[in-house]
DNA sequence: CGAGTTCTTGACTCGCCTCAATTTGAGTGG
DNA sequence: CCACTCAAATTGAGGCGAGTCAAGAACTCG
């Protein structure tokens, strides 16, 4: 895997119709505390496959996702790889008590972000009680999924874990809104190559290629391209993976 | 499995002796604030096997791990009843946003607790943001935890799972002190049954045993009783996990 | 000491991994 | 536009590790 250097367009952020801004981290801000963190933030657009930060790399700016997916991941003692979650809008990234980053960071999606220097974020931090109660509340539900997630790698067989894959997949990247065939259609784009898959669901390549298969086959998703998927109802599809909505 | 109720001593919190003070939440308090904070907590005893609140109980009140082992579970979709995770001091149980617990807690051996009161717990966590900063960076460790072993479930065969979780009980149940026979020697009881440990390792029981007996073959432990244990060098058992210390 | 539970060990099965051969698709140059 | 190349994805054959089923041993408790 070739990894390409982080090429960033810095802007000034526009808080007012900024797509987060109903329940990112800066959701509950009015008057002057929003003007002085709109006057902090930057917004900056990573393309597809870039590295937004590193593992071991110095932690100089926190980031909300306005749009686009972000992998984040991690090298194990053995020097493997490996995919730890994804994140969406309106998730917050890299937040830290250390002065380094714990994992990294990656596009794997062209991905807008809402960047924020580290200095003045903790200085908004301390003046904010309900900035400190946003950022942990959202660190919580990220310990629940992830929690979530351990117990389907722990207990659920390979086409299973596939099927549940692509209802988290189906629900985050938006169910299609209104117009569409039923509630519960959804059309998505893979932010994963079937090798970060398989790692992310703990199988291999293989074994998550043949259940891709069977899921077609079953009617319970369709591929317009290897990387475009359609979900007829989400709702199938979780039942297939023995999961609650 | 049966379900015993709570049996709960409740006595009077005495920080200035309690073993957590050092890095339990309160480290950092003093003056009024230790004044205020002792005043709300209290000690209560809760013997192996009893629960201690359950997934949906409404919550009532935060607690403190003095001494002791807690095993956090949760019931999934599917109706079976899994190990989250283990909880040692001075770790901090029950927080949430919720009105809720999301997960229920019970004692895997006796178990002392500092308990606070919601209501007060809330109006302190207002009043100090270096509560706030402790419980957060708890929550963030906690995470970081998960993540790991997570990625461990995904990668990992048994032998290893099961040498990598008895070297992570080892460390956390204390390596044995200063004239111990060599200085990575531990001793503890095994604060969960083979059913639980193969829970919490996403294998079978009889997988578990398979390679208990096969650590004890390989010289990596010797078992007392089924629940004693006894590791020699945590260190070389890390090694045989493929894991860093 | 016996009854019940928990743990260990063995024999067999099955699902996922491994290795390998195609097939598909994207990008490039003639 | 098509032929070519290379990477990514699919599909197949076979082996192995963990699950399943079952019997026996060890520990707990009355």
């Amino acid at each position: 895997m070739t990894i390409k250097m982080t090429f960033a367009h810095q802007l000034y952020a526009r808080c007012d119709n900024c797509g987060v801004r109903q329940d990112g981290i800066c959701s509950s801000f009015s008057g002057e505390l929003l003007e002085k963190f709109s006057g902090m933030a930057r917004k900056r657009l990573v393309p597809q496959g870039c590295t937004i930060f590193r593992d071991g790399d110095e932690v100089t700016s926190f980031a909300s996702i306005l749009s686009g997916v972000v992998k984040l991941s991690k090298t194990t003692a053995s020097g493997e790889f490996h995919i730890i979650t994804l994140m969406y809008p309106p998730d917050f990234l890299g937040y830290t008590f250390e002065d380094e980053h714990r994992c990294s960071a990656a596009a794997a999606t062209d991905v807008e972000l809402c960047t924020y220097p580290r200095r003045g974020f903790f200085r908004l931090l301390q003046e904010s009680a309900e900035l400190n109660r946003r950022i942990f509340e959202l660190t919580t539900r990220e310990l629940e999924f992830t929690r979530e997630w351990m117990l389907m790698l722990r207990c659920k067989a390979s086409y299973q874990r596939v099927a549940g894959l692509f209802a988290v997949l189906a629900k985050r990247s938006g169910l299609s809104g209104a117009g569409t065939p039923t509630p519960n259609h959804a059309q998505f784009i893979l932010p994963l190559s079937r090798f970060e898959l398989a790692d992310y669901l703990g199988l291999t390549l293989e074994t998550v290629s043949r259940n891709i298969s069977q899921l077609k086959r079953n009617g319970l998703i369709e591929l317009l391209t290897v990387r475009e998927v359609i979900v007829p109802d989400v709702g199938r599809l979780l039942a297939e993976a023995d999961m609650r909505g």
